[in-house]
DNA sequence: AATAATAGTTGACTTAGTCAACTATATTTT
DNA sequence: AAAATATAGTTGACTAAGTCAACTATTATT
């Protein structure tokens, strides 16, 4: 560590923090063969009934013709399949398939190791809080 | 939050963090003009003397190409020179230039108030721990 | 001196997003 | 009820940013 450094540790710690949970994170294999804004996808999909392009689109930040083609992308692999809403005729809701369900389990339990063996290298008196308190970050985050 | 969902909380907490401090967070004005990756980047040349283009390669996870292109970016942003190094004939030493640590001060500075926006908005009685435990983290990650 | 290893670059390619123009349906206004 | 507007989604053309493989140049090993 050299003092020329001009970027405080808090947001070096973020950074590292989102860089390795994130994208290129996790040795590349965070998730089988799916990326990380397919897995928040499959997860807005979790968590939204009847959940559309359009809000697939917004949890990720993307435009809605890249909301449709990682919707795509995800119908191709076999994680999803559209349907057309029964309420709204220019709705197109996307479902999770099995294969999905299995897949997002599957990078679930990744995630659950990487941070069991992130937790083991941290100071013992630490560990206790640190499930609490990222969970109530993202909640904040999430307001 | 439906129960469907077969996602942890904790996976999902560390999604929405990574997700939100990443590439794609901060309403995509992170860093300026620059990238996540091209801010690790900057960050790895403040942080290891005569700092190489494979050194970089190796903290972002890119291969030895993709880290000649990254270098070529802020290059040409200006915010970093390439040097032949002294040592070793083969070496391409990276230095940041004045227009870089203005930048990184910058992006610096935007990370730190939208994680007081986010302390803000967290349970004041969890709020002392935060920048502590994420250090912690973020050095555990670093091992 | 020959061989192997390392650092970096480049061309061809791929992936994953954007923008703008488009279709189709639903809602609002007059 | 008709016209105008808004919303949902798709598509073609484009761009950004990475990979791989082949290459050059230098250094280290045998």
């Amino acid at each position: 560590m050299n003092n020329k450094s001009t970027i405080s540790e808090l947001s070096r710690s973020l950074i590292t923090i989102a860089w390795y949970f994130g994208p290129k994170g996790l040795d590349g294999q965070c998730c089988g063969d799916i990326t990380m804004p397919e897995f928040i996808a499959l997860d807005t999909i979790l968590n939204i009934h009847n959940c559309s392009v359009h809000d697939i689109g917004i949890a990720l930040g993307f435009t809605k013709s890249g909301a449709t083609r990682i919707v795509n992308r995800l119908v191709s692999k076999g994680y999803v399949r559209k349907e057309a809403s029964s309420e709204d005729g220019r709705v197109c809701c996307v479902a999770i398939t099995k294969k999905g369900e299995t897949i997002i389990k599957d990078a679930d339990s990744r995630y659950r190791e990487k941070f069991e063996q992130l937790i083991s290298k941290m100071p013992p008196n630490q560990q206790g809080n640190v499930v609490t308190l990222l969970n109530s970050i993202a909640q904040a985050l999430r307001k």
